[in-house]
DNA sequence: ATACGTTCTTAAGATACCTTAAGGAAAATT
DNA sequence: AATTTTCCTTAAGGTATCTTAAGAACGTAT
């Protein structure tokens, strides 16, 4: 339920965290995206579907989740305000998703597709910039996940995420973040207990 | 001790795989690069330096690794002949190095630094195709490689890395298969002994 | 209010994997 | 060939985490 200059005023605020970026330039961005509001529990990308889009969510909260052979979700990514959302393989090599993107909460979310986003491109050269130092992130936090998992304990991940995102503790059930944790809701609870 | 002409001709190759590239664009890209020769055990990037270079592999054997807390060497990655190998966070972010690359084999190597880089993308604008697809390759890897290390059990680690890269297993000792696979060398032993 | 689904907790027993310690085989160096 | 270093295996006991099963607490709809 945000009014238009309000979101185009958000999205301003998050790009200029990285580059400089006029209101003029911010408009003929925000002319490619495309505003929607969901519901809760609503699918953005489903599994084996191509990824054709990026996602920024204005506000709400997404998540990135598939289930296993036991039948068990496992969440792979949470997203809130100002977070881009995607499945940047899928939508680089068009390639069936392996996972689905779907809301844990009503949200407001731009998405730009890919054919839009090669013509803003060309009319923004400025957005290159933008869009690298983007890629660039994602890569290096997805080296940091992996170590996350890699060299820490059940414990220490809980109390890295409680640390460093706590809205995701308070928004998101103890069972996803077990999931996302990669630890069972039984366990979490234990460790939990014990501080 | 390959000749230089033999070099050029496993570059172009290499190429080829991905886009064509005429004997004058492999010559042309090929000024900027740097051939060298390591004995077993040289150190290429050195944990705490910026990674300046992308290094290419036309014989021998590389690993990335860093020792942690308990003093115990954890092997990030192992790279053979027409692989690339380098630090990309710490490249593209000139930030120090959290791992080391050496060799395990005697080693013909190639490298190119950042400003030559830069160079050869004016020079050879092709380039910057072959490099995109590197970095997507390299992005679509290291996500192949989270679920490696989510999804299966040391015995399947094991199996898969059997299948999918025997090389290593002839090439490199079973306590560091065991390091880069994420057990004790003692469980491998154990897993191997009952097939 | 009652009822039904969702979420969280507790506890007992199981399992995957680790730690420590030691000996033996293979490879490299003298 | 002898010696040292590197690598691999075996075995006992331990720990982190899972599985299963059940019940308690909470939330939301009737």
């Amino acid at each position: 339920m945000t009014s238009a200059p309000k979101i185009k005023n958000q999205l301003k605020s998050y790009i200029n965290r990285y580059i400089p970026f006029s209101t003029e330039e911010t408009d003929s961005f925000f002319k490619y995206l495309a505003i929607k509001s969901y519901s809760k529990k609503e699918i953005l990308l489903e599994t084996n579907q191509v990824c054709k889009q990026h996602f920024f969510i204005i506000e709400g909260l997404l998540r990135a989740h598939y289930t296993n052979e036991k039948g068990t979700d496992k969440i792979i990514q949470f997203a809130i305000e100002n977070w881009w959302m995607t499945n940047l393989e899928s939508y680089v090599r068009e390639t069936p998703s392996n996972f689905t993107i779907d809301t844990l909460e009503k949200s407001t979310i731009l998405s730009i597709s890919k054919d839009n986003l090669e013509k803003a491109f060309i009319e923004i050269p400025k957005l290159e910039r933008l869009f690298r130092i983007i890629a660039e992130n994602t890569l290096v936090a997805i080296q940091r996940k992996n170590e996350f998992y890699m060299k820490l304990s059940s414990k220490e991940r809980f109390l890295t995420l409680q640390r460093d995102i706590p809205d995701f503790l308070q928004r998101v059930p103890m069972y996803m973040i077990a999931s996302y944790l990669d630890i069972t809701p039984e366990y979490l609870s234990e460790i939990r207990k014990n501080l």
